[in-house]
DNA sequence: TCAATGCTTCAAGGATTGTTGAAATATGGA
DNA sequence: TCCATATTTCAACAATCCTTGAAGCATTGA
């Protein structure tokens, strides 16, 4: 993730729906969601959210693959990774006083981590 | 951080005059920076880094205090540590495959960490 | 082939954000 | 007090972003 993605990314989520939007994908997992449903639980036309997911996909923080009528959107994990990494690492240059707080929670959800902390 | 909070954090650092200032005053730690600095090193004019400089003030990722003629700025740590915890816990819901990355360079620059996981 | 469904694209308008240079404010020194 | 320095504020304008509804495209089933 160069800096130029990392802008794009910080603003695709600088938007209410954009991030709702981010957070549903996640939660969702591989299985993605059509957009008529995100439409639909963002409560949100369906070409607006047509728009912000245009957005998202723009900043590479999603990717779309159509299954029959509709077209389903997943969240990159990949990507979103990539923009933690950068936040912490290019723009906070690793600082110890805002990497400690992540530390903690990367301890809670990757198991190996949290099995060397005990 | 609350996701209020982080939505206009994003936005503040969606700006490329912006997150160049961030990563400046990051690695210019707690001393600060002078408003004039700031746009001599970020080659903006002086009215230019007032607009940006309130703006990451209103995000709460920076602070100000008056110095004689100068206000100084500084990087607000404990901000920018939790925007990164949000964006690993709360947006991404703590996710292993995107906080793994976290992980890493959370380890490289917290020693007590770094000694855990030799 | 026709109609229905699911979604996107487009154009228009409003809202927000960014840039610029001139004027205003605050501080310190002669 | 007067001037220089450091910075902000303001107004105007340009640029970008967001919202809306109508029209268009792709896919499926009758």
């Amino acid at each position: 993730m160069d800096q130029r993605q990392a802008l794009t990314a910080f603003g695709a989520l600088s938007q209410e729906t954009r991030l709702h939007i981010i957070r549903m994908l996640v939660v969702a997992g591989p299985d993605g969601m059509a957009a008529g449903a995100i439409a639909e639980r963002a409560e949100v036309s369906p070409s607006n959210v047509s728009f912000h997911l245009k957005e998202l996909e723009r900043s590479g923080l999603i990717a779309q693959q159509r299954e029959s009528r509709s077209i389903i959107y997943t969240a990159n994990y990949e990507a979103l990774g990539g923009l933690v990494r950068f936040l912490m690492e290019d723009c906070c240059s690793g600082h110890p006083e805002i990497c400690a707080p992540a530390a903690e929670v990367a301890a809670c959800c990757t198991p190996k981590m949290e099995e060397k902390l005990q």
